[in-house]
DNA sequence: TGCCCGAATGTTAGCGCAATCATTTCGGAG
DNA sequence: CTCCGAAATGATTGCGCTAACATTCGGGCA
C-alpha cells in the first residue's frame, strides 16, 4: 500500500497525491518556505515518510541550475601530499552540503586537465578544486573556469585562479633554518621532480635561506618523491665526507636516504642530520625517528572548500589569489648538531 | 555572433537552431543513432563546435534514468588500502565512461553508511563500490541495496551483496608459511583492530597455517594497523627472548615493530624474522627492507567496477558471491632461517 | 504513372522538480 | 455579517534532453 508506481521509488507527486495537496505544497515543505499551514505541513510529512520519499537530486539541479556538488580533479592521489588534500575537501565539501565527484587525471599534461574540467562541467558542479601540482600545466586553468568557480589546491599559477596551499617556501626555509642552527656549515638537497611546482618551492625556500646565512648552496640531488631516488641520492651523498646536513623534499625519499646511509654505516645524526618533509603518518618510526615539516591538508580543505563557496554563493566576490597556511616543523630525531 | 543566449552555454536546442534541424536530429547526431544522413550531420557537427556546445549530463539522466556515474563508500581514505582502492576504482571506472562520486563516511557505523548510500541514490549514480571493512555493519547493505547494484570491495559480509576482494587468509598463510619453512618453531602475530574484517581474515589465515604445520598459536598482539601500535607490541616482544618469527597484520605496524625491535638491539633477520602485509611503497626501504604481502589494487578497482558495470548494464545478471584476488608474498630481507 | 517502402526528419510528451503567478481561504476590523 | 488583506494553496511552465510515434521524401518496381 506505500509506494505509488511499484518499482520506481516515488516522487513528489506521489508525495503530493498521497497527501491530497499540490506538488508545490509538498516541494514548500522540503525546503522549509513556508507558508504552508502547520497541519499540512504533517500531513506532507507523514506521507513522506510512508512512501520512503527522498528527492531526486539531478531532477532539482537542472530546474535550479545548481547541483550542490562539486568537482576536484587531482593526479595520483596515491601520493601522500594529494591523497590526503582529497580527503580533507571531501570532508570539508561534505560539512557544507556538498556532494564530491572526483576525476584523477591519468598524465598531468594540458589535454588531461582540460578533458577533466569540461567532463565535470558537463555533470554541471558548482565549482571545482583542482589540484594540479605542475609546472606544465600552466595557463591550462586561465579559460577553463569560464563560468564555474575554480579554485586551485596545493600549488598552482598565479593569476589564473585563486590558489589555496600551504606555504612550501616557508617549509623549506623552517628545516633548513633547523639544520644551520645546530650549526651545520651548509645544508644538502634532495630535491623532488621539476616539474613539480613544490619541488621547486622548496629547493627556492632551501636556496634563499641558506643565502640568507651567508653560505652558498651546495649542488641539488634530484629526487622523483620515491624512496628509490632518495636511496640513490643517499649512496652519492654517503661517499662524500663533507655532508654533515640533508634537507629532503618529502618523507618518502628521507626514509631512502636513512636507509643509504645505513648501509654505508653513516650514523644518523651523529654523522649527518636529515630533515624531510610532509610529516607523513610513518615518518616518526623511521629509524632515526624523523625530524620533518607537518602540512595540515584537513585545514587545506577547509579552506580551499571554504572558498570556492563563497565564490558559488556570491557570483561578485572577488578572491585573493593566493591563500597560504603556515606549515610547522616537527622536531624529533634525525637531525642534531654536526661532530665536532 | 557565436552563443546563442549569451552568457548561459549553448543548448541542443540553440545548436537546432543554428543548423536549421530540428533538436531530435541533433541528439541522434550526438548518440551516433544513425538515420542522420551525411550533410546533415555535417551541418550539426559545425553547428556544434560552432557554439562550443557540450551535452549537459544530468537533463541527460534525468531523462534516460542512468547517469553514467557510480559512487563510491569509503572510510579514511588516508590508510593505504582503501586509499589505493578508491585510485583503483576511479580509473576502471573513468575507462568504462563513468564519473565517479565519492563519498567518505566519518565514523564506520551502520547510520553513516545508511546515509552515505543514501545520498548517493539521490544523485542517481547507477551502482556503488562500497568499502567497509567493519564487522560492525554487517547487515547495512542488506536493504540499502534496493534497486541500485551494490559491491563490496575488500572485505564485506557474505550474503548481502557481491565482494570483491583479495584473499586475506591466503595472504597470511603466504607470510605464515614462509616463516615456518625457514625453519622458525612458531609465528607470532601482531593483529589489526578486531572490529576490521580484515584484521580477523588475516589473523584467522595465520592460525590456520600454523596449526596445519601442527603449531599451536601463541597469543595475539593486538594493534590498530598505526606503526605507534607496532611499536607498542615490538617492546613486549623484544621482551620475549623465544620470539623469532613475527607476522604483522600491515606494513605500517611492522615498520613500528622494526623500530622497537632496533631500539632494544634485537637485529632483523638475525635474531627475529618479520613479514608485513600491504607492501606499501615505503616497505622496500624499511631498514631491513620488509618482506611483505602485496595486494593488488589496482586489478580489485577493475574486477569490482566490471562487476559493477555488468550488474548495471545487465539486471538479469547474478553475481557470484566473492570474487577473491590472490595476494602475493614479495621477499625480501625482514625473513631469514632462526639463529642456530 | 502510381504505389509502396524504407530512410530521413520532425512533433509531442515527459523525466522530477521549483519559479512564477493565479487563486482560494481565513481571521478579524468595521 | 461584510469586506479586506495576508496567508495558504494551486496551475502552469520550463530546466535540457530523448523515447516514441508521426510525417515527409525519394527512388524502385509493376
Amino acid at each position: 500500500m506505500a509506494e505509488a508506481r511499484s518499482g520506481r521509488s516515488a516522487t513528489l507527486a506521489d508525495v503530493a497525491r498521497l497527501a491530497g495537496v499540490s506538488a508545490m505544497t509538498v516541494s514548500r515543505v522540503l525546503n522549509d518556505r513556508g507558508n504552508v499551514s502547520d497541519s499540512t505541513r504533517i500531513r506532507v510529512r507523514r506521507a513522506i515518510d510512508q512512501v520512503r520519499y527522498r528527492p531526486n537530486a539531478m531532477a532539482r539541479s537542472l530546474v535550479l541550475g545548481r547541483s550542490q556538488t562539486i568537482g576536484v580533479v587531482t593526479f595520483d592521489t596515491a601520493q601522500y601530499g594529494p591523497g590526503s588534500a582529497v580527503l580533507g575537501i571531501e570532508r570539508a565539501a561534505r560539512e557544507r552540503g556538498y556532494g564530491v565527484t572526483i576525476t584523477v587525471m591519468e598524465r598531468p599534461d594540458h589535454d588531461a586537465l582540460r578533458s577533466a574540467v569540461l567532463s565535470l562541467n558537463d555533470r554541471m558542479v558548482d565549482g571545482m578544486v583542482v589540484i594540479a601540482p605542475f609546472t606544465a600545466m600552466a595557463g591550462a586553468l586561465r579559460d577553463l573556469g569560464r563560468g564555474t568557480p575554480v579554485v586551485a589546491a596545493e600549488a598552482g599559477h598565479q593569476g589564473e585562479v585563486p590558489i589555496v596551499g600551504i606555504d612550501q617556501g616557508l617549509g623549506a626555509r623552517l628545516a633548513t633554518r633547523h639544520l644551520l642552527e645546530f650549526g651545520h656549515r651548509t645544508v644538502h638537497h634532495i630535491a623532488g621532480p621539476a616539474d613539480w611546482i613544490e619541488s621547486r618551492l622548496r629547493s627556492n625556500g632551501w636556496r634563499a635561506e641558506l643565502s640568507e646565512h651567508g653560505v652558498t648552496a651546495p649542488p641539488v640531488l634530484d629526487g622523483d618523491w620515491t624512496a628509490k631516488s632518495g636511496y640513490d641520492a643517499g649512496l652519492r651523498l654517503a661517499d662524500d665526507g663533507s655532508v654533515t646536513a640533508v634537507f629532503v623534499a618529502n618523507d618518502q625519499m628521507a626514509l631512502g636516504l636513512l636507509h643509504a646511509l645505513h648501509e654505508r654505516g653513516v650514523r644518523v645524526p651523529q654523522d649527518v642530520s636529515v630533515v624531510g618533509f610532509d610529516d607523513t603518518p610513518e615518518s616518526a618510526f623511521f629509524l632515526p625517528s624523523l625530524t620533518t615539516v607537518r602540512q595540515d591538508f584537513a585545514t587545506l580543505g577547509e579552506v580551499a572548500v571554504e572558498l570556492l563557496d563563497r565564490l558559488v554563493t556570491d557570483a561578485a566576490y572577488v578572491a585573493e589569489d593566493r591563500l597560504l597556511i603556515d606549515p610547522t616543523l616537527v622536531v624529533r630525531k634525525s637531525a642534531g648538531p654536526p661532530a665536532t
